[in-house]
RNA sequence: GGUCCGGUAGUUCAGUUGGUUAGAAUGCCAGCCUGUCACGCUGGAGGUCGUCGGUUCGAGCCCGAUCCGGAUCGCCA
């Protein structure tokens, strides 16, 4: 028997005084004064505090003492205004007098607390998260997502999109991230790819007249997890015909706009800041900038060029860069021991070293013995240093300077308590390389993908100097977080095979892992380009979570395993057999 | 694959220089308790100190190996 509810436990108020209600629920909490019986009913919505006393029949108050943490029970009862009122609950000033109590379930004691911020190890978390997802938190987090889903399909249907699903057993194409393959077993000896992106498909979408496509779907990635990383993740995936980098960004704005409006009651300015890849590289050291604090990159070769320190010039001399940052407003903190805390970091992101100036009067520094006041002066004015500023510098090659400050200044200013969780700083990051270095093969290698269009003033660079080559491609950045990235894709064939030329793929391999979308393009392609967003990383930067597992309901552990299911599991001998992977 | 941190009661943790029977809080169980809401009071149960090996008269603590977890770099077109 399941009693109807009328209510849902945290929606109750002092309006229903005097009213009958039923109610469903867990028990979060009994005390027991004797012949008092107070428990707490929790359902998605709240907590409401029932009360068992000794007006009731006998059986009944028996019934309610067996009680325990986690019941699942029906309540039936009078809502009454409270003797005494709890102000840290929202349903603080009524209470339920009870009548009838039916039992659905008995729990054991839960092996976590059921309590938005209890402490507790992660892999337990995720070994029960039915009982992690009972905390409220986590039903808004899942509810936010929810709706930050719906107003995207609400948006992007406004505006002409059509969603369309895309398959999950594609073909699997070894360039980018590993892919999750699965077996055939009516093609034994083949395998499916599960995608990485729609990515293709999309652009086929275009081809075949689809005009504007949308779709929130899962995508899959065999790679190494980060708190901000999971094997499979949830793409807001969208392509448009007839459009250029401009309108996209148009587009995409008018979203951004209204899901900052009603889900965050933030009022985004538009149009939003354009950084070009280089300006961020060279200010902020990253192509995701956090602008919501200083603390900019400079290049310092020209201060250095001439001085003692072999280590700078030496960096120089070998094509590389000396930069710094100015650590301004507090700096006095960081003592010998904090900046050798630093340097220690530093070095995982290659940097041997970390040169630091402290400025004062007498201006000290790690490199007094090859500096003089007179250069250390010279440095300080590069960045017009004021007494108690710090500046912190490094060399290297250009990546190991940029790398390194521009994961200083960041950790620096999370030190500092400069990350303002409430300011948030959107902005687009345009003009990203076409090609970029793979550093073990010496290659070239499509920085966004091998379909991504060159600007088309840089085109006829693409076979004399391919890394001067600038793509129409852009990524939209919160607070140093990349959202989402796309491009205006190249619809020319011509194009396409010059491309392909540069990134030194025979005819065989174009055909055997992009042969498909080629052969397509040659009956008409519009121009076309889109973007696409990280929905899981969208819902925990908007909730203010620090993973994206607080945003998924059943996530993967560092190893990629589900600790609820067990997956991934063993495959029996049989069904080997069966995919014709092992012989029997 | 590399680096760093961690693994002690159901949970979160403490555990000094290697030294008696490994502690606290919370949770759990029992009893008492009519206005609690982190209820209170009294009592109780609860441990393969991740695992294996070594050093030692003696190891939670030292050494080696290994497993597991987390963070991070590489990786993530």
């Amino acid at each position: 028997m399941v009693f109807k509810r009328t209510h849902m436990c945290g929606t109750l108020t002092g309006a229903n005084i005097g009213e009958r209600v039923v109610l469903n629920g867990w028990i979060a909490k009994r005390r027991n004064l004797g012949g008092l019986v107070f428990c707490d009913l929790r359902d998605k919505t709240g907590i409401v505090q029932i009360v068992f006393d000794d007006k009731i029949p006998k059986e009944l108050f028996d019934e309610a003492d067996k009680l325990r943490s986690e019941y699942v029970v029906g309540i039936k009862g009078t809502v009454k205004e409270r003797q005494s009122i709890n102000s840290e609950l929202k349903t603080g000033d009524i209470e339920i007098f009870a009548d009838e109590l039916i039992i659905y379930s008995e729990a054991e004691t839960p092996p976590i607390y059921i309590k938005d911020d209890d402490n507790v190890d992660d892999n337990l978390r995720l070994k029960y998260r039915y009982l992690d997802l009972r905390k409220f938190k986590m039903q808004e987090n899942l509810r936010f997502r929810h709706k930050l889903a719906k107003l995207t399909r609400d948006y992007f249907d406004q505006n002409g999109f059509t969603e369309v699903e895309t398959p999950m057993l594609i073909k699997p194409t070894p360039e980018g991230a590993r892919d999750y393959l699965v077996p055939s077993r009516v093609n034994p000896g083949k395998f499916y790819a599960l995608p990485q992106s729609p990515q293709m498909f999309k652009q086929l979408l275009m081809v075949g007249g689809t005009d504007r496509y949308m779709q929130i779907t899962k995508c899959f990635r065999d790679e190494d997890l980060r708190a901000d990383r999971q094997p499979e993740f949830t793409q807001v995936d969208l392509e448009m015909s007839f459009v250029d980098v401009d309108d996209i960004i148009e587009m995409q704005e008018g979203y951004l706009k209204k899901v900052f409006k009603e889900l965050m009651g933030v009022d985004i300015k538009l149009p939003l800041p354009r950084i070009p890849y280089d300006e961020a590289m060279e200010r902020y050291g990253s192509d995701k900038p956090d602008t919501r604090f200083g603390f900019e990159l400079k290049l310092l070769n020209d201060h250095v060029s001439n001085s003692e320190f072999k280590v700078f010039t030496d960096a120089i001399a070998e094509g590389g860069a000396v930069r710094g940052i100015c650590i301004t407003d507090g700096a006095e903190s960081y003592t010998r021991k904090k900046i050798d805390k630093l340097t220690e970091i530093s070095k995982s992101y290659g940097a041997k070293g970390l040169v630091w100036i402290k400025v004062a009067d007498e201006i000290t520094s790690s490199v007094n013995k090859f500096f003089d006041q007179e250069q250390l002066k010279e440095l300080v004015d590069a960045f017009d240093g004021k007494d108690g500023d710090l500046i912190l510098i490094c060399s290297g090659t250009h990546k190991v300077t940029y790398d390194t400050l521009g994961f200083l200044r960041r950790h620096i200013a999370g030190e500092m308590g400069l990350l303002d969780d409430k300011k948030y700083n959107l902005l687009w990051v345009v003009d990203f390389p076409l090609y970029e270095r793979d550093e073990e093969t010496g290659s070239y290698h499509a920085m966004h993908h091998p379909f991504t269009s060159p600007k088309s003033e840089d085109v006829e660079k693409l076979l004399t100097e391919p890394y001067a080559v600038k793509a129409n491609a852009y990524d939209i950045v919160l607070n140093g977080v990349e959202l989402g990235g796309g491009s205006i894709r190249i619809h020319d064939r011509k194009l396409q095979e010059t491309m392909f030329k540069v990134l030194g793929l025979t005819e065989e391999e174009i055909d055997e892992k992009f042969g498909f979308l080629v052969e397509a393009f040659k009956y008409g392609a519009p121009p076309h380009g889109g973007i696409a967003y990280g929905l899981d990383r969208f819902v925990m930067l908007l909730s203010g979570q620090d993973s994206i597992r607080e945003v998924i309901a059943f996530p993967k552990n560092q190893a990629a395993q589900c600790m609820v299911s067990e997956a991934p599991g063993e495959a029996t001998d049989v069904q080997l057999e069966e995919l014709g992977i092992k012989r029997g």
